[in-house]
DNA sequence: TACGTTTCCCTAAAGGTTTTAGGCAAATCA
DNA sequence: TGATTTGCCTAAAACCTTTAGGGAAACGTA
């Protein structure tokens, strides 16, 4: 009885458990389980447990530039930057496992490799719509994702205390602000 | 032969394990070879391991805490800015176990009673050197917490590849952005 | 000082995860 | 059809977690 089984395949229901039951519980066993098929079975295909969360970080990652590219499609200024941030923002939600796998420290050639890459050229696409000069567009690319992620990384995490005003006026305002920054961007 | 355990010594040694070694290798068992001392022992001072983590999370969001209080003393503005922004980067930098530690996931009732709360009391102390009412006050709090939390993180995650402009110069461009925004807060 | 109690660490054991080595049978190919 | 490859299996060792119960040292008290 042949499970079908395959790195593709496995990487991906590891996805699927991550989010369902948060990426610290994504285990080679709990895969097997999944499968029903014996956990040494799994390591023909992955080269160890790492592997496979590299597998899913690498997923997420493309998934996210995926989005992110098709949203910023025929956009550009805030409504670019918008569509950006709520790129990251819904992914987190809709993909909490996954987006915590994105966040996986990866060796250098592999981070090389991966789609980080994409999302740094899809940020420098955002500032197209505003003015700035290197290095200041470098910063304001560091800056955007600092901002992406550590709200994001903060809402999920529950450290704004689901108390008022909502957390989603406080993104919208804040992209705001960003809006107004990127537009007025201080000389040092 | 007493070995002299304590939940204290316990989860102070486990900061250090994590500093040194990462925090997802914080364990009982290494705990246990540190103070030469069986495993099952650590078992009347820490509930389980999970106590353990977040022994280390609580501690690190103490220390912060208390720096970032020591650090505002006595200063306003953007200089009080620049001040807290520096206790978290320095802080991850020479404690990076610790500060991954102070992102671990806390139930509702011990958040409430970390040091979380000091935390939030601070960046508002900051805001204080701007003209900001509520709700914008509330929105500005967030974001500090977005920026200080996302940069930091990106930067010891690799995020920034280390290639120019110099991190150090981003981050010192990024507080001025701040600080500017902060000056000029966006109308709705 | 001797006795009872508490404290502290230990042995023992069960259950889960990781990873490697080698085997057998089904699928594939010549 | 016979040979080879593929795909999952059994077996086993190593490590981590957690609970149960025991024994000796430290401590308080009379």
């Amino acid at each position: 009885m042949k499970a079908g089984l395959s790195r593709e395949r496995l990487v991906r229901a590891g996805a699927e458990l991550a989010d369902e039951a948060g990426f610290d519980q994504v285990t080679v066993s709990a895969l097997a389980r999944r499968f029903d098929v014996k956990v040494a079975s799994l390591y023909s295909h992955l080269k160890n447990s790492r592997d496979l969360r590299t597998g899913i970080a690498l997923l997420a990652l493309e998934e996210l530039a995926d989005r992110a590219a098709e949203a910023l499609a025929g956009r550009a200024g805030k409504e670019a930057l918008t569509a950006l941030a709520d790129v990251y923002r819904d992914y987190a939600h809709e993909h909490p496992g996954r987006y915590a796998a994105a966040q996986l420290r990866l060796d250098p050639e592999t981070a090389a490799a991966s789609a980080g890459v994409r999302h740094a050229r899809l940020a420098r696409a955002v500032l197209r719509g505003y003015d700035l000069d290197e290095p200041d567009q470098t910063h304001a690319v560091r800056l955007l994702g600092s901002v992406f992620h550590g709200y994001v990384s903060l809402e999920m995490g529950g450290g704004f205390s689901h108390s008022a005003p909502d957390t989603r006026e406080t993104w919208s305002r804040t992209l705001d602000a960003l809006d107004a920054l990127l537009r007025n961007w201080p000389d040092p």
